[in-house]
DNA sequence: GATGAATGAGACTTCATTCAT
DNA sequence: AATGAATGAAGTCTCATTCAT
């Protein structure tokens, strides 16, 4: 009885353009007009199936954080060993081509700074953070044990986050950075700093 | 013969203002009159001494990219060597403590969101990062030599600037850093990269 | 042969909700959409039982005057002679206790003040006024000539009626009046209007 | 230096168009535009003058409560006696004629409606209230000991004060009340009510 | 140089109402 | 009868910018 729900495919077409707007124009031009011709939607429906503008960030949040798992998975899939395991995270955080979508790079760092301003974005925003810190001290920790090496793994889980961050950062804001050798040229790093000494 | 012009006080004044508007409030929060306020003056002087609001990032850009070049200058002056010339640099660009502004590094992240929107801005801002690509390219390239490493010095310095960045993204939006150990942090990692196999 | 009708209780509940709401949050807060959601039903279907919201008023109007009536009635039952009956409407209309409505009265002043806008709205609102007025004169008259008072009774039914309005103004806004006292207080200066020169 | 400031003249001309506006088309036809448009300025500058809407209202309620007071004393100077200064209070706050302004009883009865919306106006308007409460008892209270009546004077100000109010909401939402017979018709009540056994 | 009034566009949001199911 | 999606107009407010003084 009555009409169906259609609430759950609205609000990921909502989120999904949203994630293209951000990619295109920036979080200014980000407003719930441009996001609703985006999405080929009227403003007032946003405000249907959404609060306000934060919630559509807090759930665009959720659905980075869903398509990077997902892509760590499908690519661990096919990864066997520590090694293995650990480009597979660098991987689907940070390279291109299969399954990679460019534009949640560009998103990522907005919602990175709009975080600043909306407190409640920003413990989301933190507790990804927070999550993937983990995922990579985890990750770290069976290599640095193998090849023997006594560093700090959440020291280096923290700093090879923020080398992905900044790569984000500047691949969005400038050109310096050739978004395909990401990937590798932090592979080779990680590969000698962990294994630079293994046979001391 | 006139009052004399205190325009580049004044200019001075407002830039600082707006550093200051940014690193509390963030982009958002520093809209004209906002700044205004803080820099204790009428929002109508601000169009006199900028033509407008993008221009006031432009000189706020400037003037990070002057701070942080004092900076280096006045760590670069004690220290002796490839070696302490680059970590005088890296210091300059991260550590905490004597002559740091912590203001600096949450508004370098908003000018480099705001790049994307604004094209002139955008292409200073990507100069300023060139610009220290090079300094950096330059700094690592006798060390390299001097180790006999076989590594591509731009490819490191796209990297540590890289990281540099994260840094900042991560200690402005996030709880998950600790300010004071990222330069030591990253001093370490380079001597660990660049002297790895020194003694081959 | 179809469902049986429930329009008279659907109807019934619409009104309620709309006076629980309107005593609460004002008629600013009397949105469609809350008085749906404070009634447990959609919003459609709220139009599907009146016209538009302007109807709702419009019954609600009527449900308040059946409410004083029944009220009355109740009251008037029990009493005798003309000051008894012209007490019970007194009571009936601002004492507290046994069979009040305390949201009531916040929701008449909404509604009279809702008349302004509304033409229609503030025809019906006037005839209950008027109404209220003929009840009250016809109530009075008898006990002012049984008084040999010369007193014009509509005159004072209207300042009597005023008084009236003006509690219910008075208690909804402010915490100057007791609304307890009110309807005692309205008796006691009647008896002393009508009855001071009784001895002359 | 700089350009001479009109606040003060601006914002009474701001509330003297809410005042107007309010009074023909009620609280929900009083938009920031409806009033702007009516003092014919821009909606924009309404917001330069005012933190918000609100805060229009709260300076119209002391404009209300001023133009109030300034009528009182004009038409207490030239009465005499007790008596006489309760009769001028009562035309001042009921009368129409000289220095009468019939918008503001519309307003004000506006404004006790919003007032239940909005907290720091009920406090302010129940402050209103409050006063002239109290300046009600103080006129009453000499009037009750000359005659040797035994009568609460608060209890007959709130009386007197709640059929003011009620004569308000009549008059704005109906046209069962003539305007003009009101201040008439409550000095003939009071008198009764004081006067009645003066000569006991 | 400096102030503060003034504007107009555009931001987010609410809401009565309609319509497909 | 009933639901919930959908719309479009209108609401309050912010803001960069201009202008009179």
């Amino acid at each position: 009885m009555g009409r169906p729900s259609n609430a759950v495919q609205r609000r990921l077409q909502i989120v999904d353009a949203t994630l293209r707007v951000m990619a295109r124009t920036g979080f200014d031009g980000a407003s719930v007009q441009a996001i609703a011709k985006e999405a080929g939607l009227s403003a007032g429906l946003l405000h249907h199936h959404f609060d306000n503008k934060s919630q559509i960030l807090h759930a665009l949040l959720d659905h980075l954080e869903g398509l990077a798992r997902a892509r760590h998975e499908a690519l661990a899939a096919r990864r066997r060993g520590d090694w293995g395991r650990l480009e597979a995270w660098i991987d689907a955080h940070l390279a291109v081509g299969e399954g990679a979508r460019p534009e949640a790079t560009a998103a990522w760092v907005w919602i990175g700074a709009q975080a600043l301003k909306d407190e409640a974005l920003r413990a989301r925003y933190q507790a990804v953070v927070q999550r993937r810190l983990d995922e990579l001290t985890a990750l770290l920790d069976p290599v640095l044990r193998a090849q023997e090496v006594r560093l700090d793994a959440h020291a280096l889980a923290v700093t090879t986050l923020a080398t992905i961050e900044g790569y984000y950062q500047l691949a969005t804001s400038t050109a310096v950075v050739d978004p395909g050798s990401a990937a590798p040229q932090l592979r080779r790093w990680l590969r000698r700093t962990v294994g630079g000494q293994r046979r001391r």
